[in-house]
DNA sequence: CATTCTATTGAGATCGAGTCTCATTATCAA
DNA sequence: TTGATAATGAGACTCGATCTCAATAGAATG
């Protein structure tokens, strides 16, 4: 089981120091905001864990993030890495992506279209996917149960093209 | 946090018993050809978890099926449920309903038709809905991507009816 | 800058759903 | 009935996630 996984939107310019410090202001004076508004504080570490987060090309789990931090700040500590997410994620600016097994990965959500995912039993892969008319009768079905909705979680499991391709029957 | 769960898809003939028996008979050959298949035995507690299943008209999380089993066979252990529920689930008799706190809940799939979930964050109803555009453009994604799915998880957090009703504003 | 009031932090304890171990018991085919 | 083998239940264990608490850091104020 490969933790690879295939990422197609995360932003490419992202890789650009320039376009990144400004995206990085921009998107620190959203998470500033909602901190402000809960009487909360912008620290070192919420930064670096926001940082990491916009810096990755595909999905983290929190012991990859945990480790990765760890080695520009070896005194971080795990608890903080969970507060942080959990504030992000009601800050709309992270979302979870679970896995089949127990572990959740997450993704910066900001300046990225919307998105489901495909997650391969067999490697672990994760494909991204879109589907505009999806999401148009998935909001018909909510409309007509007169439910609101706040997030919802959209994750097909199987088996990817490059595993179908290696063993044909699973 | 109110754990009723409305439910309309829950086959209403289950509560007559002349036509329970029956159908009681047919799920138990499924199972059991699933069992047989893997040099597995049937046992007293697998039936009566299965039979749980079938009477309940709701969704049911692992300790209300061990709490309601315990009143009828007081020496059920929870280690059983668990490796049960498992097994129904790989023989395809049972799906998974994820909640917003940890706790999963269950539900036979059987004879009943496909259908995803909306979750009250509010009181935990869980109301059932089906889509079949939605599936029908989920399946043309699936098959963009050269994917082949096994099962899938489609659940909305939000608001349900009546929590709105009761106070518009969360 | 120093003061002061809070919020935050990291280490380690704790929680809890789910899994595993193992001695005993049940299933089922012969 | 017997015998090979699978299943069970109690309780230990796992491990991701949360909590506790004493020490520290943010930021508002003057
Ligand atoms: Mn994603
Ligand atoms: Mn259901
Ligand atoms: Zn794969
Ligand atoms: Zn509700």
């Amino acid at each position: 089981m490969n933790p690879k996984a295939e990422v197609i939107l995360f932003p490419k310019h992202a890789r650009q120091p320039r376009q990144f410090r400004q995206w990085l202001a921009s998107i620190l004076q959203t998470f500033q905001e909602h901190l402000g508004r809960q009487g909360l504080k912008l620290t070192r570490q919420r930064e670096e864990i926001l940082r990491a987060l916009m810096a990755a090309e595909r999905h983290l789990g929190i012991d990859e993030l945990y480790l990765s931090l760890k080695r520009q700040d070896p005194s971080i500590g795990r608890a903080t890495i969970f507060r942080t997410i959990k504030l992000l994620q009601e800050c709309g600016l992270v979302a979870e992506v679970g896995s089949s097994n127990g572990r959740s990965k997450f993704e910066l959500k900001a300046d990225r279209p919307h998105h489901d995912h495909m997650i391969c039993v067999e490697c672990g892969r994760i494909t991204e996917f879109q589907s505009p008319m999806m999401e148009r009768f998935q909001d018909g079905a909510i409309r007509r149960h007169g439910f609101v909705a706040l997030w919802h979680r959209h994750e097909i499991f199987g088996r990817c093209r490059d595993c179908l391709k290696r063993r044909p029957r699973g």
